[in-house]
Formats: C-alpha cells, structure tokens, sequence
DNA sequence: GATGCATAATATCAGCCCGATATATAAAAT
DNA sequence: ATTTTATATATCGGGCTGATATTATGCATC
C-alpha cells in the first residue's frame, strides 16, 4: 500500500485539500504512516487524472487555490480492491537500532545521549497519543481506536526496555550513581 | 543514517562482500533494517569510490567475480563521525495499521484474514531471533545483544497486542466461538 | 533422466518516497 | 518591530524498493 492508496482512504471521511491530509498524516497516522507534500501533493494528482477523485478549485486571496479533492464510485472501488488484496507488511527503520549495533565503536558520553533522545521522541509520541484522545475519540470507528491503542502498547513496551537496559551499553553515570 | 553507513559499519567487523553484507541484512538486521541488492551494491560502490573501502576481487569460475571489501582508516573515521553526528530516528511503515483504520470499509473475513497474517509475520520473526540466539551470541558485542532483545520485547508486545484486541475489529467466528 | 529450486554472485532500472526549498500572505506572538 | 505560526500548493535531487537479468553448480523431487 503506497501514499495514495492511504489518502483515497482519508477521503472517504470527507472530502479534504491536500494540506488537510497533511495534517492527519501528523496526527492520527504519524505514529505508523508519515507523508509530507512531497509524496501527497503527487498523489492526489495521479489519483484525479485516474478518475478515483474530483476536484474543486476554491479562489482565495493572498493564497494558492485550496484544491479540495473528493473520492468518486470508481475510487471507493479500487480502495476496498487494494485493502482486500495487498499483503499488509510492517517495516521499520530504525537508525536509533543501527546505531547501537556499533555502539563498541562510541564513546559513553554519546551512547546516553542517544538512548536520551530516542526517550524523549518515544515521550513526544505519548504526548501526542494522550492529546488526541483528549479531543475526543467517542465517534472513531473501531479500526482507528485499535491502531492507537497498538502505538501507545508499542510506545510503551520500547520505552520500558530502554529504561531497563540501557546499563548493558554505558556504566551508570556519575549523577546516576549518586541517585541511584 | 543511510545503507552507506551501516555497511561501513558491518565491514568493520572484517572484510565481507556485497553477497554477505546481504546476508547480515537478512537476519540480525531483519526487524529494524532491511535492505536489498539495489541499496547494497550502489552503496559499496560509492563508498569504494570515495576511499573509505578498498575492494579486492576474487575471480571465480562460471560465477560473477567475488568483489571483497575492507574498510579503510578514513572509513572508520567517517563512521565514527556519522555515528556521532546523526539524530538516530526509528520510523514504522505499516501497511498494516494503515489497513486496519479503514477495518469499518472491509468485510470480517478480510480482516480476520489479515490479523492471522499479521500474527503469522510476528512469529516468523520469532522463530528468526531464536534461530540466531542458538548461533551463539558471546561473542557478540552488547550492542547487538540490546538491538535484539528490543526486537525480541516489541514483538511480544505487538502479538500480545493483537491477540488481546483483535475482538475490537471481528466478531468471534464460529471456529472461535466453538473453541472459546 | 529431467525438471525445478536453492545457493552463489553481481548489476541495473523504473517508480516511489523523503526532505528541503520556493512562493505568498495574514495573524498571532514575542 | 520582528519573528513565528498557519494557510496552501508545488517541485526536485537523491535515496531506496522490488523486480528483473545473467551464469553456473548442486541437490531434491518426480
């Protein structure tokens, strides 16, 4: 499943302009789906000149055109073809794992820093997990209440093995010494 | 961090050829990293080019010649900049969750389908990880000791996941029902 | 005996995706 | 007064994926 198989699936919520995808690939998809302009914009074209969407032109002063795209018959079509018939895979890619392969070639200092940095990006998705819940997520369909429940279970679950792991790869610090 | 620099990484651990960097890829750094033909070959190629490995070739009869890369000094300095200087990010690509927010649009055959499947991938992972642990790991490095066990903790967390929420998307089926 | 599959080994290419950059304006914050 | 944020679209180079091509041996299956 590529970009703009995923897009045809946000338009069956409701017709939307590239920008407003934009914002749902930050939210509610960030944790498993990121897109940025570069792979929507090309979408939504292709996906118009193929017939799976309309497109109206709204005039704006001062900006660009909002270009409002709507998913046709044909595109609900091909949309539930592609869900029933792609293999569904999950990949990672992981610098953060790549990188403390070779952590024998590092220095302390840097090790913690990693392990650091990879906490307070694992914090940041939480944050935005508890935020969208807070907007209220009473009228979701089941599928995405599942798909966040899965992230914040992920989430948590890397969060716990760094914390209970990480004296494999550093001595513990001096300020943790005297904490702990 | 891009193919380039893990294969640099990799090649530190002695010389090894474009057909063995794949193999690496293909089991201890399966669950966060993969990579194919089309990244690892350009990638060596590069990196010969630019002086951080020098390549040795081995011809062979009625097989293409074996071309043996070893890192050189400026390779290993490279390396341990990059390490130093990259934010190591970890990012999911899961066609699976994407499929799964759209649940409500496909019939429960094909999501049972698909969860089964999923849990199928999981376990192949699994049996991967036991597969390796039982090559002997003390020799290993700890860094390669942590990036498994965290393989090892986000798989039993996705399968625990799925196997307790699954009820969210799919009525029990008859088979189910029977059992249970 | 033949067919097919796995392994060994490298290489290329279209198509897709990512991150950065460009453009233009208004409102809000500092 | 200046910077940042939000609204909006578009493009482009470089990187990556998956498929395909080539050539030969060995093993298993029919």
């Amino acid at each position: 499943m590529d970009v703009k198989t995923v897009c045809l699936g946000m338009l069956t919520d409701g017709p939307a302009s590239g920008y407003d995808l934009k914002k749902e690939f930050q939210s509610t998809f960030a944790h498993f789906f990121a897109a940025g302009y570069g792979s929507i914009y090309p979408a939504l074209s292709r996906l118009s000149e193929d017939g799976l969407l309309t497109c109206e032109e709204i005039p704006q002063e001062g900006k660009p055109d909002r270009k409002v795209y709507c998913i046709t018959d044909e595109g609900r079509q091909v949309l539930r073809d592609a869900l029933k018939n792609t293999k569904p895979c999950h990949k990672i890619r992981s610098e953060f794992l790549a990188t403390m392969c070779f952590a024998h070639l590092m220095e302390q200092d840097d090790i913690q820093a990693v392990l650091d940095h990879r906490l307070e990006d694992i914090a940041k998705y939480q944050a935005l997990f508890r935020s969208i819940e807070q907007d209220g997520l009473c009228d979701w369909p089941q599928g995405a209440k599942f798909v966040l429940g899965f992230g914040k279970a992920v989430a948590r679950a890397m969060e716990n093995y760094i914390q209970e792991n990480r004296h494999m790869l550093v001595e513990k610090s001096a300020t943790e010494a005297a904490v702990g």
